[in-house]
DNA sequence: TAGATTGTTAATCGATTAACAATC
DNA sequence: TAGATTGTTAATCGATTAACAATC
C-alpha cells in the first residue's frame, strides 16, 4: 500500500497484467517453462519493450540472456493480481447473464467463491443454479453483511442497478462488478468495474462502419 | 473511407463514443433537449475540454453560447457509431451466455438483427429461444453465406473459438463479438472486438488487492 | 447587449518506443 | 567465452488539459 506518488502504477498498465497471466498459464499448461518478451510480445500483441517496462514497475522478473521462468512469471503475476486469496461473490440478478457467470468454472478456479444468487422475481427465488440457492433481493444487504460478501455482481437491468449497488455496499462489499449499462454513483473507497456490453458493441459497429476510418493506437 | 492520417480517430476517442450516446439516450428519455460538455463532462466523467475535442473529431454538433442539441447530437453519434443500419448476427455457443445475449432487447432495439443460434450439443440444436432456432454448428458457414451474416458472436468455450471464427470468416463476415477468453488469429480485415470476462474481473481483483497502489490515469 | 459556451490552438503530461550497457 | 536478453534511461509520440478568441 504505497502512497508515494512515484510508486504508483497506471491503469493501463495494471490492464495488460491479466493478458500477461492468461498467456503464461496457457504456456504452463503445453509445458514450456521459459519465455521471454520477445516471446511475450507475439502472443499478446504488446511490444517487447512495453512487456519488459510493464513487468518492471513490479520487480525484476527476469534474468538477462535468459528470459523469464514462466512458473515463477506466472505465479508472481498472479499474486500481484490478488489471484492467490478467495473472494466472497454474490450475483443479483438471477437471469440468464447472471446464470453463465454462475455457471462459469472458470471463475470459481481462479478464487471467485460465488455464495448465493439475488433475484426479487418470485418466481425464482428458492431455484438453485448448480449448488447455490436464488434468494429473495430483500435478503440481499443482511446476508453480505453476515457472510463477509466482498465482491457483489450485478446482472439486473439497468433500472435496479443502482438499489443494488447501495444494498452492497452498505451490506460491506469492496467491489462492485456491474454489468448494468449504468454509471454508479459510490464512494470513492469503493471499486467498480464495468462490463458495459452496449459499448462493446457499438464500437464494434463503429469499425464495421468506419473501416480504415482510425488509427491503431 | 479517408486514408490520409490526419483524418483518422483514435481507438481512445471511439470507444468514448458509445458512452456519450447512452448519456444523452437518458438526456432524450428525460426530455431535456439542450445540453453542455460541462454537462456531458459531469455525466461521463470525462472533461469537457476532451468532450469538445472528441466530437470535434466529427464536426462542429455545438453552437457557441448555446451548447449541444441533444436530438441532434444523439442522432449524429448513432449515424457515425452505424447504429442507423440492420446488421445480421448469428451466435455461436447456446449456453447461458449466449441466451443472455440472444435474449437482451437492447441489441435488437439498437439494429442487431439475431438470425440464428449454433451449438454442436444434440440435445439443443433445433430447440428455441424466444422464436429463435438453435441450428447445428455443422450448417454455420453455409448460413452465414447463404443469410449475409454481417458479425459473429461467440459464446463457446475456449478451445471452439478459433474453429468458429474460421467458419465465420470463410461464411463471409465482417466482424466478430468474441466472448471466449483467446485471442483469434484473423486477417487483417476482420473486425474483432473481444470482452474478455476473466481479465476484467482479475483488474477488479488487482484493484482490491492493492487498493491506492495506483494512478487516475 | 451581456453571458455563456463552443471550436481550436498551445502547453502539459503520460505512455510507448528505441537504444544499449549490464550481465547471465 | 559468445550470444542472448534483461532492466533502464532517453527520445519520441500521442493524448489530455488549459486557455481564450470567436460568436451565438
Amino acid at each position: 500500500m504505497d502512497t508515494d506518488k512515484e510508486n504508483k502504477i497506471s491503469i493501463t498498465v495494471i490492464r495488460r497484467l491479466p493478458k500477461y497471466y492468461r498467456h503464461l498459464g496457457e504456456l504452463l499448461r503445453r509445458g514450456i517453462n521459459r519465455t521471454s518478451s520477445q516471446e511475450l510480445s507475439r502472443l499478446t500483441g504488446f511490444t517487447a519493450s512495453q512487456i519488459r517496462q510493464d513487468l518492471n514497475n513490479f520487480g525484476g522478473f527476469g534474468q538477462q540472456g535468459y528470459g523469464y521462468n514462466v512458473e515463477e512469471l506466472h505465479s508472481q503475476l498472479g499474486k500481484i493480481l490478488g489471484l492467490d486469496k478467495i473472494y466472497n461473490t454474490v450475483i443479483t440478478g438471477a437471469g440468464n447473464l447472471g446464470q453463465a457467470i454462475a455457471n462459469y468454472r472458470g471463475f470459481a478456479e481462479a478464487g471467485f467463491k460465488l455464495l448465493s444468487l439475488f433475484d426479487k422475481n418470485p418466481k425464482v427465488i428458492g431455484l438453485k443454479i448448480g449448488d447455490i440457492e436464488i434468494r429473495d433481493v430483500d435478503e440481499l444487504e443482511d446476508f453480505v453483511r453476515g457472510n463477509n460478501v466482498e465482491i457483489g455482481i450485478i446482472t439486473t437491468p439497468r433500472e435496479h442497478a443502482q438499489d443494488v449497488a447501495d444494498a452492497y455496499i452498505k451490506g460491506g462489499v469492496k467491489g462492485i462488478w456491474n454489468f448494468a449499462p449504468a454509471d454508479l454513483k459510490v464512494d470513492d473507497n469503493i471499486i467498480i468495474e464495468n462490463v458495459h456490453l452496449n459499448e462493446s458493441l457499438f464500437t464494434l459497429s463503429y469499425f464495421l462502419t468506419n473501416k480504415g476510418d482510425y488509427v491503431k493506437s
